[in-house]
DNA sequence: GACTTTACGAAGGAGCCCTTCATTAATAGC
DNA sequence: GCTATTAATGAAGGGCTCCTTCGTAAAGTC
């Protein structure tokens, strides 16, 4: 369960040289007064402990702020520049990825279109354009990237295996992780990219006041992520989420009311007849307004079954069809209100197509914290 | 998010302090030496701390165990009897409650019948008397009572109000947390009796190697428990787990089918028809087994529901009929299958008619660890 | 009764944090 | 340009917590 180890000398130093790091990362730069105010920690001891990062290459100094009264004050901040993560959404269509620093602050983007049926070798090979695309843009080293957090479609187990994806077929019993391992010497992280989006929203997006999230992804595929206690909840078997499996909560078809709506014009290819509704049904085409109840209608169970279950703060409603926010929230939130015992915030994601890229930059930030913040894991490392 | 103050000595001796205490509470009486080789801190570091948590009450000396070579050692334990736990199942028929030490060893339990619709002061009252009757049963005073954590159906808000009960109409609007407390002078913690049932289960009986559990409280009413990393998931509005209320779970009618089986004598009072249906199952009967099957085939729908949405590790089936668990888990299992992508344990319970009690009492013991083991809220109380 | 085993207790040392005070380097006012 | 004010720096001294090392004490074994 816990550890049941004891404190040494030196544990209670790393703990408090975790806490400056922490400060520092969430306050930017900051003086010494500043810091040992903040930690509660005298300055003299502050100081050994700042001198220590330094030497660590945790922390640099910075010129001191000019214009204030009395002996200007050193200034120290956390180098996010020591180490780099690349965040990466393979989608159908589009595989992106972003570079970002430590404290995921984004720092160049690409994105390499790959047709929906393009083979594997052809898909993984996207990812390496991508990845590196980035990092030449940031004009970072291969030996400065510590992390890639990748986000896609489909179940994807502990060790970033692919156990199941109905999208992408190639991707099925994929070793994911391994073979972008094989690109790239770094850490490497798979998730379901719904989690992902998730995660984006309550770090970045319109949920960052909640703990408990249902994210709903929904776009020409529907999926879910959940955010319980702050986190990414995966689940024993990394399924969680998966209510579109479930006949009865009527998600996995909900998109057809959409697609064969009447409203749509003929020859609209079908991965464009969808947003012809929605945009029919912004402008009060009874046909088309039809149709998106019914398809409310039907999303509203499968919502409802996980706000029942989880009762979460805020309900995110995101993906592709999310640009129609204005046409869905309201209805949504109707049908909802009939449904769950205690009604949830319904907001729209505001995003839009990077959420993902930034749920893995997020992801990355997070395992990166775990490392610095349990130390079980040794002391702390980078030694320059 | 987290706390940014740093640490003195001193909590380097709480921290220290408190590890001494989790080794004593999980591995009973144990000497110095073993104490300190546990805790990776040095025989005179150990003495040090043990003679103060000695001095503040928390430990004390026991005779050292004979039969061993060289110079007896000293024992230590950590004094489970400094203060007492109630826990209290609140439900239709009876008022259960058991007096536990802080190991949440469970030293007397009552119970006192109450009807079903009973009004509000006599529930009250009902539940004073079983307090009161563990508490001189284990002969402690009422000041040795830290806390009562009391599970009842319902929902209950996070000052421990109930807002809404189905079964208890007296029930709703209570301040139960204040009425209670009027009763007795200590904390008092209201939660809902799936929750503490599935507490109960993941600590005490049959999913104690899982994180993640549903509990199923199958019986003439439906519920269920979440439990999530190990901790009872309420939700933010503490609804969590109360799928029944969406008709299309097919969990709310669901026990009607046992309810109106042809099988069910004439004349048998309604509580005991769902029982008579499983007895006739279990012998055989067709008719039975058919209401059985279809009232498995709702069951499943919500069950399936809860699982494809959290992909727990394990599935309990308590509550009344989990009794009949022989008829029940084979066909249920097989319906769970066929709807669920990762398949979960599924278990029946073992703990019987004491699982809220014991639960309560679980949920006790962890808010006092939380209390222990998170140094905000002062340094270790209890100055004897 | 001597020997082995195991634990106890005291002494000395190192690391980490604290408080205090003289010193230093800026700005503000004359 | 000089002095006063302000705020941070750097060094000294002290206390607490942990560590290692030693001689001593109390059991069982032969």
């Amino acid at each position: 369960m816990a550890d049941l180890r004891g404190g040494d000398l030196s544990r209670l130093r790393q703990l408090n040289s975790l806490t400056a790091i922490r400060a520092l990362r969430r306050a930017g730069p900051l003086t010494l007064s500043a810091l040992a105010e903040r930690t509660g920690l005298s300055r003299p001891s502050m100081k050994e402990v700042a001198g220590e990062l330094m030497d660590l290459g945790w922390v640099e100094e910075v010129p001191p702020s000019p214009g204030s009264m009395g002996r200007p004050a050193r200034r120290y901040r956390f180098r996010a520049d020591s180490g780099y993560l690349v965040g990466v959404d393979v989608g159908g269509h589009n595989v992106r990825a972003a570079l970002a620093d430590l404290d995921g602050e984004i720092l160049a983007e690409t994105r390499q279109p790959v047709l929906p049926d393009a083979p594997l070798e052809e898909r993984l090979a996207a990812i390496e354009r991508a990845v590196s695309g980035c990092l030449a843009l940031g004009r970072v080293p291969v030996s400065d990237l510590w992390t890639i957090a990748v986000g896609t479609i489909g179940v994807i187990d502990v060790e970033g295996r692919v156990i199941y994806s109905a999208a992408v077929p190639s991707w099925r019993d994929l070793d994911l992780a391994g073979r972008i391992r094989e690109m790239f010497p770094c850490q490497v992280l798979i998730e379901n990219d719904s989690r992902l989006a998730a995660m984006a929203e309550t770090r970045r997006g319109v949920a960052q006041d909640a703990r408990d999230v249902v994210f709903l992804h929904v776009g020409r595929r529907m999926g879910a992520g959940l955010i319980i206690g702050g986190k990414v909840h995966r689940g024993f078997g990394a399924a969680a989420g998966e209510i579109a499996m479930l006949p009865e909560s009527r998600w996995f078809d909900a998109p057809e009311h959409l697609n064969t709506c009447a409203a749509v014009p003929e020859g609209t290819p079908p991965e464009d007849a969808a947003g012809c509704t929605l945009a029919a049904a912004r402008n009060g085409d009874p046909v088309a307004l039809e149709a998106v109840g019914r398809y409310l209608d039907d999303l509203a169970v499968g919502t409802a079954a996980m706000v029942l279950v989880l009762d979460p703060q805020v309900v995110v409603l995101g993906g592709g069809f999310s640009r129609s926010a204005d046409v869905l929230l309201g209805p949504l939130r109707d049908r909802l209100e009939r449904r769950c015992m205690r009604m949830p915030e319904v907001r729209a994601s505001t995003l839009g197509d990077e959420c993902v890229v930034t749920g893995a930059i997020e992801y990355a930030v997070d395992h990166l914290d775990d490392r610095l913040f349990t130390p079980e894991h040794g002391p702390l490392p980078l030694t320059r």
